[in-house]
Parts: structure tokens; sequence; C-alpha cells
DNA sequence: CGTCTATTTGAATGTACTCAAAAGCGGTGG
DNA sequence: CCACCGCTTTTGAGTACATTCAAATAGACG
């Protein structure tokens, strides 16, 4: 059987027959958005868990006083959604937008469910994969309180050089937690 | 069967029968330590999974200025480790010392993988466990990039009531990021 | 009671934001 | 292909937020 990229990634962490791979592809579904397209939009419920096959897309949050905060970057082969509202079914905090042109596979809310009993190997999957998103943003925590913006930056792009192509600096200063003007005036020393 | 804290815990997502909660009784230790022990040291391989059956533990990073910023409090209830050592096996990040005397109940690593083996259920538990760190971790973060000190405090004060009892200022700065003497300074207005 | 640490206070300094304006850049339509 | 428009990036001045350092005060604990 001929892997797609998904497929690929889901193997990196458990092993798929055939037929469990034909089950898992019935009950995903791809698509193509053009660039700048909202997949999501903070208030909805968050009903799919997408999958970056290609393009690049961030979740962003908006809050009161009208801030905007990137809270992820997500390029190929990245898994991607309002965690908290997909997992709550409560209005999401984020909306996701794509950078480009982009290809995605989702999982609906209750076909994840479904797979997960159908599949139960699927609970070991997610469980790695939340497993590491866990330690990500830990880290990224550790970052934000412990170090300057300068070095968060060069952090940053050292750790993401393939999501820096793609974005603006106003979308990393959101990211960093800083105005696009601070941001300038930290590449200039 | 007569269910401790744990057990408790672990059903509230998955159910066991008498004879999975012995199995999995038999791969669990539990130790008391008095207060203001190390039970893991920055540095060292984590090779244990904790849960709090009774007391207060803080875990922490001092980075290469000698900064200690505190990850995360854990109170009666909560599980707690150095993620990012436990499962990749590599050198801690963390620090992790009891704030109290305290009754640790703990899986080694290697009791874990045979857990997920010999109960694969297990799988669907820790993955809800870390589905929601991942939700709460992301959520910090967006605290931190998107809201002014005061009101990452005033938070911190209403989400975790239980803890604010048994932690000092100083360690509620390092959790925050901020300065005693600033933290200090927000209280008094 | 004495010691050690936490907390508060304040002055000086550095970090980051706001606001406004100019310069750069990319996409679109003529 | 060029001119224009809108958005991003830069620059700078003024202000607000946060740290550093030092010293005083308050609490915790043996």
């Amino acid at each position: 059987m001929f892997d797609s990229l998904i497929l690929k990634n889901i193997q990196k962490h458990i092993s798929l027959s055939d037929s469990e791979k034909a089950d898992f592809l019935a009950m995903l579904k791809i698509k193509d958005f053009p660039k700048k397209e909202f997949i999501l939009q903070q208030g909805q419920i968050c009903k799919k868990l997408y999958f970056v096959e290609k393009g690049s897309l961030r979740s962003f949050n908006i809050n009161e006083a009208g801030k905007e905060s990137t809270i992820m970057f997500a390029v190929q082969d990245w898994w991607l959604t309002d965690m908290y509202s997909f997992v709550n079914q409560k209005p999401a905090v984020l909306s996701i937008e794509t950078l480009e042109p982009s290809c995605l596979a989702y999982l609906h809310f209750d076909a994840l469910e479904k797979l997960y009993i159908k599949i139960p190997k699927f609970e070991k999957f997610f469980r790695i994969i939340f497993q590491n998103a866990y330690v990500r943003e830990q880290l990224r925590v550790l970052d934000n309180i412990s170090i300057s913006t300068e070095q968060r930056y060069n952090r940053f792009l050292n750790k993401y050089p393939h999501i820096v192509e793609k974005v603006s600096q106003k979308q990393i200063a959101s990211y960093l937690g800083v105005t696009p003007e601070f941001l300038s005036s930290i590449k200039k020393n």
C-alpha cells in the first residue's frame, strides 16, 4: 500500500496493518485551502484535528484588549488544532488560518472517538503525540519566564528555520509576546 | 477492593477490574519524603513518574545565569515528573523538591512501559492526562505572552488557591517569571 | 533568643511599550 | 511594466514596566 505522509507520520510511533490503514483512511478527510483562509474562528467549537500534508498555518488568540498572540505555527508533518476546544468541546480560544495554500488531512472529533475504539493502538499514538506536545510547551514556558527576549528570538530562529522562511516579523513578535517595533530594535543589535 | 487515591484518580478516566488494580498496584511504589527533600536533581536521568498522595512539591529550573524558574507546583492528586527527561531518558532540565512532608506513589520508567503492554487501557489514561497537561501548558504560554504580570498573578491566585496556601511569594514570583521585589510592588497596588 | 530567609521599600538603570512618522515591499490593476 | 495601495518594518521620542542593588523590617524555625 502507498503510504501518504500522514501514514508515515503515524508509523513513526505505531505500526499498522494494511486493513488498519484502510480503516483509518476511511475516517480521514483531505482538503485544500487557499492562502489566508480561516479553518477555525475563535469562539467556535473546534470539531477537527488537523494534519498538515502541505503548506503552513498559524494559530493565534486575540484578547479583550485586541492584542494578538501567536500560539503556534504548523508546517508539513505537524498536527494542529485548538486542543482546548477540541478535547472539551467548548468555544475555541484560538483562530487558525493558512499562511499559504495548504493541503490538510483531518479527523472529525466523532471519528477520532471511534478510531480509539476500533484501533486502540491510536491511543498509544496520540499518547506519544500529546506527551511530546506537553514537553514542548513546558519548555516554551521555561523560555518565556527565564531568558531575555533576544535569547528567545535567537532560539526560535535556530529551532524552527523552516518556519522562519514563511512567517513575517510581526508574527514572530506575536509568538514571542513582544511588539513588532521592539523585535525590530532587537534585530538592529 | 479499597481504592487508594491514585486508583480513584485513574478511574476518573478508565475503569479497572480488581485484577487489573492488583497488577497495577504491584508495579507501584509508595514512599514518604520529609520537607525540602529533593526527589530529582537537574542533570540526572529521571526514572520515575510521581503521583502526590499527600503533601506538595515544586519543580524548577536554574539556568546558567543562576536564575531560578518554577515550572509547576503539585499538590494532592497531581501527577508530576520532569516529562522531558522521563520520556526521552535524557538529563533532567528540572529539579523537584517537596515543600512539606509528602507521600508519593510512583512508577518506574520500565514499569510504566510494561504497564502499557500488560494493560493497554493505561495508554488511554495517560493519553488523557498528557492531553490535559498540553492544554494547560498552552494556556499558560498564552497568559505569559498576552497579559500583564498583575493579571497573571491574579489568575494564579484564583486558579490555584490550594497552592497559594503552601508556597512563598518568592516561589510564586519565580513561577510568574518576575523578581520577588517586583511581585511585592504589585501587591502594594 | 538568635539566625536565616522572606518580604518590603526605594533609588537608579535597563527593558519594553505606545504613538507617530517614514521607509520598504508585495500584490493588484491599469 | 509601472504606479499605486496596503501592510510590514524601521526609527525615534516619551513613558511605563521590570530589574538590580542595597538596606530595613518582618517571619519562621531551631
